[in-house]
DNA sequence: ACCTGAACACCGTTCAAGT
DNA sequence: ACCTGAACACCGTTCAAGT
């Protein structure tokens, strides 16, 4: 620093420089996350907005994969679980795995992660402890459950990454509409015939709502899809 | 250079420098993801095995993103549909996804490229019409066909891309392995009751072959179980 | 038309040095 | 024990300049 025979103007915006923390951090992170989509999620930003060096963060986090993972789980902590004495089972379900996806919906960059890093944090857990519960509830135990959760929470965070990953850039959904709509239909029929079902993939077709309602119909279409498979695939 | 009042000792190992081509920049991307993992698509490794500066390649390519859907597309054109004339509708499906499987399979990089690009390139334009094809003659139409389509696509590459990260550090294994036996049984004990199931994630578990004999069943098993809920939704 | 060098604005991570 | 500065080895992309 070379303002050392300066008298210190003003000691920022920030409440006098909190101490790091981990939890610090990983708040920062998460909120430049939010902000800045994944590009947000640097080493070198997120000191920046602490008001220090990179290097500091390491007396906290072991490397930036570790701090993703963290990061991912406080999302997490925002996923609400329906009371389990009210509705159906299946219902309920529903209702995590939307509260889910509206999470993951909340930062493009948050869906990206829940992809890329693997869940192990206790926010994850209790979501998953959750949906075997339910499952349980359903009839649907061991394997069945076992894979049926993963398979579950795969889709809702595919779905939430596709979109996020389409807002990014009005380019790529823009892109891919002009390249179904140039199609040789001779070459590629099927594909041509059904070019508005394809691109109707779960975005939000309309400016109003978290969600368009033909995003919402799909969301729920695949949801339904993969649950009746599983309870047939339990039963069989 | 500074090599310019020095003759040229050799003119690499290179045949004679080709010149750069947009075809030439794909493949020797591919073959750079393929051995180095999706670190090695860069804009600046690609200029060094090609014995040019990055911005050279900007002639042939516009960018990083584009660059990168060009290499999967590419990586896609090894995928196999079997003839149509032999065997069940069903039974082509799955050995075109599986073929899909093990080309994400070859390298880490392109399965993570599966998620992250969207595939409007040839090689994927020909296989989604294969599979609709297939999916036709099994008597799924319409929006069922053309979500299915998506469904199953994502789940192939999202079942590619798990394994890939898991096999590109053997430390998030033993991780996760480890965070699941330490859990606190009363605290979740469904996850606790289920441990192995949910380790056994479709992982190669033996050495030999491809894949391990666990992780073949559970891919058909979410296959069969995606497909046994398109079918239902279609009719029902 | 194609290629180059140099620059710009970034990365993650390490490490000796300070308090 | 915590924090810092400086360095190392990387990124993607642009642009004026050369052929």
């Amino acid at each position: 620093m070379n303002n050392s025979n300066r008298t210190i103007i003003s000691r920022r915006a920030r409440p006098a420089k909190q101490p790091l923390s981990q939890d610090l951090i990983v708040q920062t992170a998460l909120e430049l996350l939010k902000s800045e989509g994944s590009p947000g999620l640097s080493m070198r930003k997120i000191a920046k907005a602490l008001d220090t060096g990179p290097s500091s963060l390491y007396v906290y986090v072991a490397n930036l994969q570790e701090l993703s993972a963290f990061v991912l789980d406080n999302a997490l902590a925002k996923v609400d679980f329906p009371e389990e004495d009210q509705g159906s089972w299946k219902s309920r379900l529903f209702d995590v795995l939307q509260s889910y996806l509206s999470v993951l919906y909340e930062a493009p960059g948050v869906a990206e992660l829940s992809l890329t890093t693997i869940p192990a944090g206790p926010h994850s857990l209790a979501m998953m402890e959750y949906i075997l519960r339910q499952l349980h509830e359903g009839g649907i135990r061991s394997t069945s459950a076992a894979w049926g959760v993963d398979l579950l929470l795969l889709y809702v965070s595919s779905v939430a990454f596709e979109q996020s990953s389409r807002d990014r850039k009005g380019t790529t959904l823009h892109a891919i509409s002009a390249s179904y709509r140039s199609l040789d239909p001779s070459q590629y029929p099927l594909i041509s015939g059904l070019k508005e079902e394809l691109l109707s993939s779960g975005g939000q077709e309309d400016k109003e709502g978290q969600q368009g309602y033909e995003g919402e119909a799909r969301f729920r279409w695949g949801l339904e899809a993969i649950l009746q498979g599983i309870v047939t695939r339990n039963n069989g």
